[in-house]
This record gives C-alpha cells, structure tokens and sequence, in this order.
DNA sequence: TCAACAAATGAACAGATGTTCATATGTAAA
DNA sequence: TTTACATATGAACATCTGTTCATTTGTTGA
C-alpha cells in the first residue's frame, strides 16, 4: 500500500468541488450571477437584460439554486432571484483576478 | 438605448471567466492539479496515481496548459508537469471554503 | 370562474466534452 | 541506426449539457 497525499475524504471533496465549478463554467449562468450581484431580479427582468429565452434562464436559475448559489422569493406573480452566499462573489472574484493578470 | 451595469468589455471577460472555470469543472484536472500542489509530476506518474490512462492524462495536461494552469518542464524522456500560477491553488481554496461550508 | 401574465417543466435536438484506441513524435541508451 | 520508453495526437464514440418549443402550473385582477 502506498502513500497517498489525497484520501478517500478529500475524493469526495474534490468530486463536489468539481461540481460546483461547474455552476460557473457556462457563460449564461455567470451572467445571471454577475447580473444578482447589484439586485435581486425576477426571471423576466433577468431574461430580457440578458437577451436569453424565459425558459432559458429558467432552466439555469433551476441549476443554480440546486447548487445553492441563487435562492428565490415570490412576490405576487414574480420570483425575485439573488445570490444565496457571499461566497458567490468572492469566487468569480477570484477567478477575475486570475483573468486580469494574464491580460497584464 | 438603456442603461447596463454590465459594459462590453464587461462581457469579454465574463466569456474568459468562464472559460476558465471550465477547467476547474471536471474532475479528472482537478485531481491532476491537486496532485501538482505539492511536488511536479511526470505524466505516468500522474497517470499510476490517479488511475487513468496516459493518454487521458495527456489530453487534460494538454487543455491545462493550453488555459495556462499547468507547464511542462522536459528533463530526458520525462516532463515534469507542475502549478503554472499561485492562483490554481487560491481559486481551489476558495472553492473548497464554499464546500466545506455547506456540509457545516 | 375566466383571462392574462409569470415561471417551471419535459421532450427533443444540436453542440460540446472526455475517454479510448491506434499511432506518431521525441528522447535516451545500446 | 535500432530498440525501448515517454509523451502527444487524431479519430471515433458515448455522454453530458444548454437551448428551443410546447405545455403546465401558479398567481392576480376582472
């Protein structure tokens, strides 16, 4: 038996990381994301700013709040979609500096 | 015309942002990677530790070092393969925060 | 209840993606 | 140059993924 510097724990973590920057890795969702950063939108909102299709974004705000990143409240007839976490910002934060820096 | 918080130049780099996060989003490169944090690699050794093919391994250097992640140094018969960037290792930390606090 | 509107959903389709298999390229030692 | 080994690469294939289209669900106001 050998040495492993990565257990069978931290495969687990890693698949669900994976997972997770999956939510980031299309460029609709980090659009509707980025969109969340400011305000809170309804699907519609979103749709139109976006120039994507009502369902379209549907599905995405779908996959999005699986992955906890977005969480909706109703009001009436509209859905008011924001970021679930902090965390959101501070990732694509992340992911930009890296993005600058090559561009430097 | 209407006013967006989002500019073009804007949308460029959201299009990059996702590109980039696409690399973190599967799990094969993100145990290659993981792998490198510590020490640079060879592909075989890559491909034993991991239990994938050379050629699978390969493949996904090949898409790492094409989005900058990973490079290659040639010593022989080998390349050794490590980090390109701090920022793997930042973006991942991040990554793996959220995770984490989700289990919490 | 009905009409109008907002959002969600399922099926179908096209395009993207990761692996395998076979092969080519590159390097070192005989 | 030959042989052996390490890596890269291209084609083929299966799977995954995002969009569209049609429809359904849910809410409001008449």
């Amino acid at each position: 038996m050998k040495e492993e510097d990565i257990s069978i724990r931290e495969e687990e973590q890693l698949y669900e990381l994976a997972e997770l920057f999956k939510l980031f890795a299309d460029n609709s969702r980090i659009r509707i994301l980025c969109s969340l950063f400011s305000k809170e939108l309804c699907v519609e909102e979103l749709a139109e700013k976006l120039e994507m299709s009502q369902s379209a974004v549907s599905h995405q705000l779908r996959v999005l709040k699986s992955g906890r990143l977005v969480k909706g409240r109703r009001e009436g007839k509209y859905i008011y979609y924001s970021l679930a976490d902090d965390h959101v910002v501070s990732i694509i934060a992340q992911g930009r500096d890296h993005v600058e820096e090559e561009h430097g």
